[in-house]
DNA sequence: AAAATAATTTTAAACGTTTAAATATTTATA
DNA sequence: TATAAATATTTAAACGTTTAAAATTATTTT
């Protein structure tokens, strides 16, 4: 790689001290240097296609301008689509983004933010994988800049920028209650996360609350997850009693879950029905338009951007703590 | 945030010179410490919770250890998946990823190599957008490592990793017509790239081949997508003779055309046959299996991080220029 | 024309690391 | 016990930038 142009080699062409160039480069106006040498610097960096050392600056400055994204898997729709957002708003803001994927797990999202803080990012904003908590704690004690997204913990204070997954879950819920279904199924992921659990309390108390004491919550591995689903699919159609209902808790459950029920020739609605949390551009070749909880991912991933570059400026600013609405979108799967 | 550790407060601590403790830490052994200055050294460091800073040592080193990655638009799954194997490859190399969406827009394109070379990155792997050869072509004058990816340009000597475009496009086409179908037409996006060029030639030259010499190619531009497809759709179902076979070009241009399909209640295969290229978690869903090009982007991704990595080390080596086949996939949509 | 003031430019240190070269210390050899 | 040799440690410069403070030069003011 050719060796880039510097202060230094504009300075020499220029007759000049490496600060002029600093100056005259860096500063917008009123630096104190003379017209005539102000000009000569801006020309020869010109002809010379001068490029900020960025890592200069950075070191200089402390700043990295740089911001860390943690999510589970930036190959999955669901965060490749905030990814973008993500880089879009910080963008915006003057920041680059780093990404990395968990794959849910804390040991890799361990790896990643010792990774990503060597490379001194000015902050994070991270979906934290279940057990990750520790890590968290840790860079609040250090006070780096952090947000999380999508998921948070509740005993932790933090800023965060997620949904309200109970409301959404019971609401949706309610939806399969008010079309006269009575045996509803879930199938969540096994995790003691919050959202997750948020989504399991809300489907629980709606069928609480129209006297219903029948539950069938299938928790599925993130390790095995088309092995579980499928099983947990067989069962609550296998039983005495079979469920008339299924709400899957997250778009990759659904996909696989309305997979298999393909494969099994099950008829939405007729057989069963069906809502699922996310949407997903899968479902839009579902032969029944799906009932789903559409989550405000633009505003999400914009947010947190905003709290994230406001705590990097002032991190004594007090947390952020945002639960967006999401949106119960009505198609025809359940009837 | 809080202020780091550097080996210079572990030298302090320690009682030595910082020198001494960089021996310590950055060497694996022989560095001619003693035992004993060694080991305080490195309990210190990890007392003291001691993280290197990457920026430092990239100033230091010229090495930045990051690769850029500008794809067209990081939420697409196609690139997602990209993203995520570049991630996965990067890191087995000890690189980090910086991504960014040009929108296939060179002039966005511009902006992120501007921005990438300031944060001075080691090498960079790109999905080209059209027009932006002359930054390539820069590039190159700088030997800033680099491989295309899915694209490339053909008059310029660079490294690059493609799929065998004119081929499996070929093949595609002659699969509509082995079953029949001779009135088909394409659905494309209009530009010059090579890419997408290759696939309409893979086209033509099938019907050619066949001695058919209608071909009706729609080029769709990237500012209106959903209306330019449904326009097409519209033209090739309602001309005097309509096609009984549409070729779709990408994944995007796919989905859009059997929404449209869809929503048309034009029955797939019984009124008219469909291919797609690029696979997508949504033709899962069709009601009728597609049949569809299988790109290799696991090996492509991996093959261009291999690649890129082997550049920055020996920027000497001559170009690789790599062509992948692709797969078609049979399923019951072109009968 | 000297002194005071203002305008311009440079020096030098800093950010955190690496590393060649210099120096200091210990151990071995004669 | 000098001296040579080997071992251990430090000094200093470098990477490219910023910026306070010092120095220089030019312009006013008396």
């Amino acid at each position: 790689m050719k060796k880039r142009v510097s202060l230094k080699d504009i300075a020499k062409e220029a007759g000049v001290s490496i600060a002029t160039v600093s100056y005259v480069l860096s500063k917008q106006n009123n630096t104190g240097i003379s017209r005539e040498v102000t000009e000569r610097i801006k020309r020869i960096a010109a002809e010379l296609n001068y490029r900020p050392n960025q890592i200069a600056k950075s070191l200089q400055s402390g700043k990295s301008h740089t911001i860390g994204l943690i999510v589970a898997d930036i190959s999955n729709p669901f965060f490749a689509l905030i990814a973008r957002i993500v880089e879009d708003e910080a963008k915006k803001h003057g920041y680059t983004v780093i990404f990395g994927s968990s794959d849910e797990k804390a040991s890799k999202s361990a790896d990643l933010i010792k990774f990503l803080l060597n490379r001194q990012v000015d902050g994070f904003i991270i979906a934290p994988a279940e057990g990750s908590k520790d890590q968290i704690e840790y860079l609040k004690a250090q006070n780096v800049p952090l947000v999380l997204i999508d998921r948070y913990f509740p005993k932790l204070e933090t800023n965060y920028v997620v949904i309200e997954n109970y409301l959404a879950s019971f609401e949706a819920t309610g939806r399969l209650l008010a079309n006269g279904n009575n045996r509803i199924g879930m199938v969540a992921y096994a995790t003691e996360m919050q959202h997750m659990q948020e989504r399991i309390r809300g489907y629980r108390d709606a069928l609480a609350q129209d006297g219903i004491s029948d539950t069938f919550v299938h928790e599925i591995k993130f390790s095995a997850i088309q092995s579980e689903v499928e099983g947990a699919v067989d069962q609550m159609l296998n039983m005495n009693d079979p469920v008339d209902a299924i709400f899957f808790a997250t778009n990759t459950l659904g996909i696989i879950g309305l997979k298999y029920l393909n494969r099994l020739k099950v008829s939405i609605p007729k057989d069963v029905s069906v809502i699922v949390f996310d949407e997903s551009e899968a479902f839009d070749f579902f032969y029944c338009p799906l009932t789903y909880v559409k989550q405000p991912l633009h505003d999400m991933a914009k947010k947190a951007v905003e709290v994230l570059v406001e705590q990097i400026a002032d991190p004594n600013k007090g947390f952020h703590k945002i639960k967006l609405g999401a949106k119960l979108v009505l198609g025809d799967s359940c009837a």
